[in-house]
DNA sequence: ATAACTATTTATAAGCG
DNA sequence: TCGCTTATAAATAGTTA
């Protein structure tokens, strides 16, 4: 173990600069500690190493952004000020980016027309026309959808409704349909049925739906 | 000289402590500065005596600001103000409205338009009509102007034009006019009058030319 | 306050598990 | 990366000047 006069100098091997930081930093703020102790002082310590890594010490019963607003204050050192004013130079532009932004809608709304001369009333007027024209491209494929969908829902509730007629018209004929259970089914169970479809009905004559619209069907919707 | 094992406790005594103070806070600094030299590692400290009095120590070739401002970007420690904080959420609220803002003038700009329901493009594209017909009836309004304006031109320039005419024509009449110069022609009097108002010339023989700048008869010229 | 001295305590470099 | 050990370097309380 050969311990000679410490040398005050760069460690050049990683893995012993590693491990003397390490025992130096605990060494430190042990000492850092027993002065808040010992002398009722304040101590923040801030350290980064080589690789940049963060370590820090603070008295117990303060903290380190106490002790930061304190130093500032007293120190002539403006710690904080390039930030803060970089933040209000942020502030500034974006209110600005935000009132220019405000203008351009209230020029697309018609507003602050004013200040525009011909030529730049003739291109707001052409993008006018170009949006409205794509807001109303979408406002009918977005109808045409809907209808579609109405359509399919159409078309389903007509098959649906044919293969019921077609079964009781089964069931009619067929004797030992209506023997199976009591006769009165048949209006019970269409009637059930036939209810989801409008409300007062129990009975359709034939065919009555086979030409139900759109709008009907929205209704069968609302009632539903 | 009593040298028991130290305690670490609060030196009661003032000036013990004082001293105390001044000797630990050396050492610690020199700690701090060969752990500086050794591990290439940069130390802040800043600390408070119980009196309050600042005492700071930091690595040669760093600042204390340059180290702080590493600490806040690294540490999650909220160092700064309420100030700062405050101008945080302004700031985010900013961005906010900002986006909202963009989003806005997207929409009507066509884009975006996925989001809408029908509602919302049916009164979209309401909008953007009552929007296009103010921006085509502001242009209208505007080009009417314009033409109001280019017509009162003319009007003052074929006033100015008859009276100059019949200022000639006085002076053919008048024999003493003739005389006073060789008998030029209509043609080239007239010529010489119009040339002259382009340049800048002194006397009028008209009160009606009183009205007209030189810029005017340019107009005049062009528009004829 | 600061410096020097000195008996002690403390810190720590290097080695080991 | 730790924790522990140990010989030695360094720090320091108390004192004096």
């Amino acid at each position: 173990m050969a311990r000679g006069k410490i040398q005050i100098k760069r460690i050049e091997n990683q893995t012993t600069g590693q491990v003397t930081y390490s025992k130096r930093r605990n060494g430190l703020f042990k000492k850092a500690h027993e002065l808040t102790v010992l002398c009722d002082a304040r101590v923040s310590i801030i350290m980064f190493s080589s690789s940049n890594k963060l370590h820090e010490f603070i008295s117990p019963n303060t903290t380190t952004k106490e002790i930061l607003d304190l130093y500032q204050t007293v120190s002539d050192v403006d710690v904080w000020n390039a930030h803060y004013e970089r933040m209000q130079e942020t502030k500034r532009k974006l209110l600005e980016t935000n009132r220019n932004l405000r203008t351009q809608i209230k020029q697309r709304l018609g507003e602050c027309l004013d200040e525009f001369d011909i030529q730049e009333l003739c291109s707001l007027e052409e993008e006018m026309e170009n949006t409205f024209k794509l807001v109303r491209e979408r406002k009918f494929k977005s109808l045409g959808n809907q209808i579609e969908t109405t359509k399919k829902k159409t078309r389903a509730s007509k098959t649906y409704k044919k293969n019921l007629i077609h079964e009781l018209e089964l069931r009619a004929e067929d004797p030992h349909y209506g023997l199976v259970d009591n006769g009165g089914d048949y209006d019970s169970v269409l009637g059930y049925q036939l209810r989801f479809h409008q409300n007062h009905h129990h009975h359709y004559p034939n065919h009555a739906l086979h030409e139900a619209s759109a709008s009907d069907i929205i209704t069968f919707h609302l009632l539903e």
